[in-house]
RNA sequence: GGAGGGAUGGCCGAGCGGCCGAAGGCGGCGGUCUUGAAAACCGCAGUCCGGAGACGGACCGGGGGUUCGAAUCCCCCUCCCUCCGCCA
């Protein structure tokens, strides 16, 4: 009998393989190497009570073989015979079998809280002020300047928005409490353009590499998708379920987007499978209450537009750098500031090897806004989702992941209605994007 | 919500206590034939775990049970399909 579908994370050989590696490897994210060893102890436990199982199991095959002879050969007494040793070598092999399920459980739990191994290209450091800045690009082709912002941009989105009544947070409130926007208007049709416009782009424009597959995945999942990428069970907090039908609100298409590949051995010829989707966003956001909340800084839904890859692991850095290429490509298109920052070891998310976060400056909050999260998950994800494919050579391996926002629009609005407002108090729509909210060049 | 029927390898589909890791087909791979391709014919080939290997074990939706022995029998669960009801 097989067991739990919820397959472990970190791939157990490498841990046995070369614990020291591992062990420094997650050093460089916090975890103490205690945690790393216990897991290399329980392993070796499992598979020596493994071995004492499958040893039992042999045994009592090969004598109900002889069960089945003897009784075809009319030997009733040597048959009972051997039913009655068999008997015993099962239940010897049983109690070993107990006590793998035990120990197998006991790893698969610490596993499935165990974070991916930052890749060794990762910078150093603890958290977020370690994050190095790897480029950044503005509008006027001019190095950035946070005093090159005009007085007219520098008026928080919120402001601007209450203007021109293109968001109505109190009446969202109203429906479904604080950091639920409501949106209205030219508000509303400028965000639908957005998504239009991000969603042609990826799927027909070429860019670079052949077009993304447009997905409209359902943004209700069952526990299983959730796990598949790593938000549960660690991450249970942040999202919202509902209780009645065990189903949760995807924080993001990343997770129905993994799981479309979930349990399926790919062709190699299927590689890399390109999807792009727009979904809401759910985020319960605990703990995050007060802190920058205003406008559209931070909210329990939202709109995103995401590119996700599955991918054979020489194909994967690739897919990143053209994720990356997209999403800065629409910021480029906007007309907007923005910084790509290469997360340090520390600030790492918990599945991901590899990520670049992509900030757009807002005179009017005046600070960077992150807008999009582009990640490698290594093997990470696909060995949770059970997602492999065949090898050219023959046999087959895990698949790699890779994914990334293209993007969350409320910042990038938020950001559009600082830079792009004009003396007058009217905002610019950026050129580009003119052909998707009806030919609309300015708003108020 | 009510009533039935299903879930088997990469895919489709047989099997319904031991000779079944599982017929057959499709798809894949390697040949033969062909100027080349197609067709036809012949052959090879499941996945996972442990092991340097020999080899051993697991896997027929998931979990549990009966049995010397389970894809096959029993129980529970999940999912899918059909019909009825309701409905954007």
């Amino acid at each position: 009998m097989g067991r739990s579908t919820l397959r472990p994370v970190l791939d157990v050989r490498r841990l046995r393989r070369d614990p020291d590696g591992v062990i420094t490897a997650l050093a460089r994210r916090g975890i103490a190497a205690p945690e790393v060893t216990a897991l290399v102890d329980l392993d070796v436990a499992v598979r020596a009570a493994a071995q004492e199982r499958d040893e039992g199991r042999a045994e009592v095959k090969r004598m109900s073989k002889e069960v089945g002879a003897a009784r075809k050969a009319g030997d009733v007494a040597a048959a009972e015979r051997l039913q009655a040793e068999s008997r015993g070598r099962g239940e010897v092999a049983s109690q070993a079998d107990a006590r793998v399920a035990v120990l197998e459980e006991e790893l698969r739990q610490l596993l499935l809280v165990t974070p991916n191994t930052p890749d060794p290209a990762a910078p150093e450091g603890a958290g977020p002020q370690d994050n190095r800045v790897v480029r950044s690009w503005t509008p006027t082709g001019v190095p950035f300047n946070e005093a090159a912002y005009a007085d007219c941009q520098r008026v928080p989105h919120w402001e601007v928005a209450a203007q021109h009544g293109l968001l109505d947070l109190e009446r969202g409130a109203k429906l479904s409490g604080s950091m639920f926007p409501l949106w209205r208007g030219p508000g509303a049709r400028l965000l639908r353009g957005l998504t239009s416009w991000a969603l042609d782009r990826h799927t027909t424009d070429g860019g670079p590499g052949p077009e993304w597959e447009e997905i409209r995945p359902p943004p209700l999942v069952k526990t299983a998708t959730m796990v598949a990428t790593g938000h549960l069970p660690k991450f249970e907090d942040d999202m919202y379920h509902l209780e009645r039908d065990d189903l949760w609100a995807i924080p993001t298409a990343e997770v129905p987007l993994t799981s479309l590949a979930r349990d399926e051995l790919l062709d190699p010829d299927a590689l890399p499978l390109k999807m792009c989707a727009y979904t809401p966003c759910f985020r319960r956001e605990a703990g995050s209450a007060g802190r920058d909340t205003r406008g559209l800084l931070r909210s329990h839904e939202f709109d995103k537009v995401e590119l996700m890859a599955v991918c054979a692991a020489e194909q994967a850095q690739g897919l990143q750098a053209e994720i990356m290429v997209r999403a800065e490509g629409l910021l480029r298109d906007l007309g907007l500031a923005y910084r790509v920052l290469d997360l340090c070891a520390g600030d790492l998310g918990f599945s991901s090897m590899r990520t670049f976060d992509i900030e757009v400056w807002s005179p009017g909050v005046g600070d960077w806004l992150e807008v999009s999260s582009v990640s490698w998950y290594g093997d990470f994800q696909a060995r949770r989702a059970g997602i492999r494919h065949r090898l050219e050579g023959g046999g087959t391996a895990v698949a790699h992941t890779v994914n990334g926002s293209a993007l969350a629009w409320p910042r990038v609005v938020a950001a559009m209605l600082e830079a792009h407002r004009q003396e007058d108090g009217s905002v610019r729509v950026p050129p580009p994007l003119r052909p998707w909210v009806g030919g609309l060049n300015r708003l108020g």
